[in-house]
DNA sequence: AATGAATGAGGGTTCATTCAT
DNA sequence: TATGAATGAACCCTCATTCAT
């Protein structure tokens, strides 16, 4: 039995993850209170003592989510090895698992598509705070391997976007199909890289990057 | 003023009309059926004379409209002209049209993400109906590549939905940031098209699509 | 097929019957116009045509039904035979069959309960031409029979009432639990009537019965 | 002002005995939600804290209600002294007094005919629970007169309903015609006991009660 | 800090009634 | 006469929010 003072100091942190397991359900408006604090093991109005309205929860919950996803992807980078295009694919295989194989990463792009509209403050703050500077750290790597002339250069502007858009794809087809929608996912996302790194190495790159498959000193395509 | 008969044969379809956009603006919880009726200039309980429920009058919406989605896909794709990558081309720019810059066919993905959830059948249906047709078509002009010697075969399998989710991608970004994302949507698809063609096609495909090019038979990219 | 004319003249009487069949079978308020409309093979509009509101059609279908019961009543006594107690007990066998065994007999009593409140004017005009006229029947008959000296004078004044009750009662039972309420009705009504044969006959009275009854004057009771 | 606490144990009966004035005087279907919640002194949410929908409102206030007439019933039977027929005559006065006379338990019977269709469990439940046993005392009564010699055995099968009609009828009366049936209800009683006691004794059982109010131990009928 | 009874605004749905055809 | 699309007033029920305890 924990003390009454930590039960009180971990109380808001029991809410959010009550409410986003509750919201990633069943969207904000099919939520009720009272799912959240069963949930929680509270009582509605106990909530309320910690969060003023149904909407202030579901932003904190929202924003207090969305900011640890960031610092994981930054680690994750900082240790990866290899040129360019080796930690281009551990930063895509990382936002995988992230964003299109975890259920609350799905989630999160889910509540936004279906709630965002209503909270303009808390999606452009998703915006400045996650998705632009993830966005970022792909656009970096792009740029990296144009300069040391492993990526055609011409794909420096968007490619960013277009590499990462078939694990939100993915991510999006399992929020609306569920595991009724077929699909290998393992192949897919070497399909995937393959296609991608097919279409950004350029003969240099292509051979830096067999070279070093040589050497053993990167992994097997996925 | 038109004749009576006239408009008990048009409302239906105005009613769907005026209940797609609202449901696209709100989604289904927040659309009030007094909302879809005052778009359509009639009275709530006009509604229920043609559509037994909400949740009805939701489904039969949704599906009116990704009906005719596939309809079109397939009329484009049936008077498209050239070798795979052209017509391989010339679908993307469609897709991205009708996906991704209509308003509407925005608003399809984003109701099967924050209300697929509760339409269980409606969903199922469009997958059946319109998901996997519509991908069988990217696939078929795949497979068709990969046999003439155009694409490369491995990327058969998957290369459909890697082709086009940066459509859907695109489509996602702008329901949920809406115009605040600055993106050049232009070059966003050549990049895309670009980017794809180059994974995509073999030594022989690439002499075949610029032979083609040289002698004036094929647009620019985009 | 008929003529217009005669489709025309039979309308509101086929209207009546269907209301009263609906109105039977669900009470005022659960009846709604619709239904009684498809019963009758019209629609809608077509009832307004005939009576003003629904509370005009449920008095005018009512009242109508109601008319029919006291004249049988009254043609049934004028020829029925034999002394009082026999009278008494072929009217008696004909309260049973109009109002506890007849489906419309027993509805006629399940509306006026259920919704005679809302409908005073009906209700009185009920008691007034029906009701009173027909207690008065039976009322007459003891009345005849205290005074040639079979039946006892004490029960004149209210002894009609009791007379009639049980089949009043058994009408109830069979509205209230329907064919879920095991009663042997044959052998109720013998038990009735005998019970308040024995309770009404005077000594002389009794005589009178048997002896008729010997003569093979009288039918076996019941 | 009463503490909170105990306001909500009180609740639920407050709620249950406002239902029941409120069903009793419209019926079910007219009645409207907030009828009972002004009549409870509460706002509409209140009653669906406490009970699911209107229709369980209704079930648990019939069943509420016809539960306390039959334990009232026993208890009345349990204390009652003297010969069989001053037993019986003293369950129908009681029967008289809390079906008939009472505006409760007439209710009770105007709700089971205009409702009960539509609550085929309730009706069930009241018929094991409430009706079977309630005549099941006046059964027993008659049976125990007949073994004892002072009944005539030929009514011990259905005499029990012949008994209790004039009653019910009595109730159905003033539902239907309220105040405006002149009926001397007085004498309707007396005139009832009357004659189903000329009808149920044998001479023996005749001797016996005059006996006994010849020694003053018994009260004058009515 | 927490409870949970109570509020009250709001939305889905029904249906008697109307009226242009 | 008759139709049936359309209206609009109710009514049931839900649920975010409050507040006395």
């Amino acid at each position: 039995m924990k003390t009454r003072a930590r039960r009180k100091a971990e109380r808001p942190g029991e809410i959010l993850q009550a409410a986003f397991d509750a919201f990633a359900e069943r969207g904000f408006a099919a939520t009720r209170m009272e799912d959240v604090a069963a949930r929680a093991g509270v009582t509605k109005g106990a909530i309320y003592f910690y969060f003023e309205t149904k909407e202030r929860l579901f932003e904190e919950t929202v924003s207090h989510y969305s900011q640890n996803m960031l610092a994981d992807a930054g680690a994750m980078l900082a240790s990866a090895e290899g040129g360019c295009a080796e930690r281009l694919r551990a930063l895509l295989l990382h936002i995988y698992g992230r964003c299109a194989q975890d259920r609350y990463g799905r989630a999160l792009i889910g509540l936004m598509v279906s709630d965002g509209r209503n909270f303009p403050r808390l999606v452009e703050r998703h915006r400045r705070d996650f998705f632009a500077p993830a966005m970022g750290m792909v656009s970096d790597l792009l740029a990296a391997g144009a300069a040391s002339g492993d990526f055609r250069p011409e794909i420096v502007a968007h490619g960013a976007e277009i590499a990462v858009a078939p694990s939100v794809f993915l991510s999006l087809m399992r929020l609306i199909f569920g595991a009724s929608l077929a699909l290998d996912e393992e192949a897919y996302i070497a399909c995937h890289i393959d296609l991608l790194l097919q279409g950004l190495l350029t003969t240099k790159g292509r051979k830096n990057l067999s070279s070093r498959k040589a050497c053993g000193e990167g992994r097997a395509p996925i």
